[in-house]
DNA sequence: AAGTTTGTGAGACAACTGTATCATAATGAG
DNA sequence: CTCATTATGATACAGTTGTCTCACAAACTT
């Protein structure tokens, strides 16, 4: 055999590999923070086969599977007759929070992860992935003909403020505020927020006069 | 002497840990993330004396003055006739995010060291420090008077969401806004959200039906 | 000037991270 | 089956973090 790289012996590798990260998010699930050691007795393996296949334990824990799968918009809205972009919005920001708070551990390590990528930064690393703005997109789809562009944007962004792990992060770290009221306050927020960016689209509707800023580039 | 604790050499204790984090400072705004040994080389302490004062790097840079002061609410609303929760709501997020800009480096510094091993959370040491709920109060106490205490404490942890460090993170590193962008689209919410409830209040002054969540221990 | 208290420096120490090397065992090809 | 390939295990290693102990020197008390 000479071609190697990639046809080595993939399914082993590809096994290892699974096993590797379903430790790491074993371990996760239990609140701990694993070392390498941790994770690879975990897996089961040796601590070098764990170093072999991701860089650092940030790496590893980034690729870690979340647990229970977050769901797309597709999942959420699919089969809904709720047209209410107020309640909508909130309900996607209900189903984000349950994820978030079930898998805190992991991440907030995801966080401070992408957070550390100020001096320097390995290429492979993956960056931030985002999965709010689907969600919210969705969620104010309803509403989107009925809101300018810049409107549309400018929601869009602000309600993103809300939806992530950051929002946990500030409730519990800086407010020490726990997890239902977290969801209260929020639950509070996002709807005064769609409600605004929807009556000043209203009002837009009549006069010329627009009162939302433009935010591009989402 | 036999009472030890307070009266031992204070003035002493103080200047070594006013070096030590003005050294913390110094390499943090040159963007790098020091370990032990740098800070106390920068110092000019030794490690063990160090980690006397602070037990953690993480508690050390926690601490680490920012570059700036960050103005009290007696400096931004001392002289201030202005009398509009809204405006003042706005203005303080301003001043905020123009200091959390400045300080973009230490800070995402200072929130990846919070997040980093939230194994082990030590009983004295703040997780973080709160900057912002002081602004957000004095900037709303026009209104306090007019809102209730459930009001009033869900509005301040709904804003805290948009005044610090974590939102520039959504906007840059999830979002990819810059910094002006970010700026005029959190302008917009904070205004939105402070309206909002200041309008709930007034229609809860005539019915009895409370529209927001409790918010405690702020 | 004693003598005592107390902050500090120096160094040893275990634990963990990330790298490198070598030997072994599993795998697939002939 | 036989053999080369290759993933893996077992170490050893340097670097860092956090703890600890001991000795020294600066301060305070009398």
């Amino acid at each position: 055999m000479e071609s190697q790289g990639e046809a080595g012996r993939i399914n082993q590798r590809r096994r290892t590999r699974k096993d590797i990260l379903a430790a790491a998010a074993r371990l996760l699930r239990m609140g701990r923070s694993p070392g390498m050691d941790d994770v690879a007795a975990e897996a089961g393996v040796s601590r070098a086969t764990v170093y072999r296949y991701f860089p650092s334990v940030e790496a590893l824990l980034v690729e870690a599977p979340l647990d229970g799968a977050v769901p797309g918009p597709a999942e959420v809205f699919g089969g809904d007759p709720s047209t209410d972009p107020v309640d909508r919005a909130d309900r996607a920001e209900a189903i984000l929070h349950d994820m978030v708070y079930r898998n805190e551990g992991q991440l907030r390590a995801m966080l401070a992860a992408s957070l550390q990528r100020g001096e320097a930064r390995a290429e492979g690393v993956p960056v931030r992935q985002n999965r709010r703005m689907p969600l919210i997109r969705a969620a104010l789809a309803p509403a989107r003909s009925r809101m300018s562009g810049e409107a549309h944007d400018t929601l869009c962004a602000a309600l993103a403020l809300m939806y992530g792990v950051e929002s946990m992060v500030v409730f519990s770290d800086v407010l020490g505020i726990g997890e239902a009221q977290a969801r209260r306050i929020k639950s509070w927020a996002v709807r005064a927020l769609v409600r605004a960016a929807m009556e000043e689209s209203e009002a837009h509707a009549s006069s010329t006069r627009n009162v939302m800023p433009r935010a591009s580039g989402l």
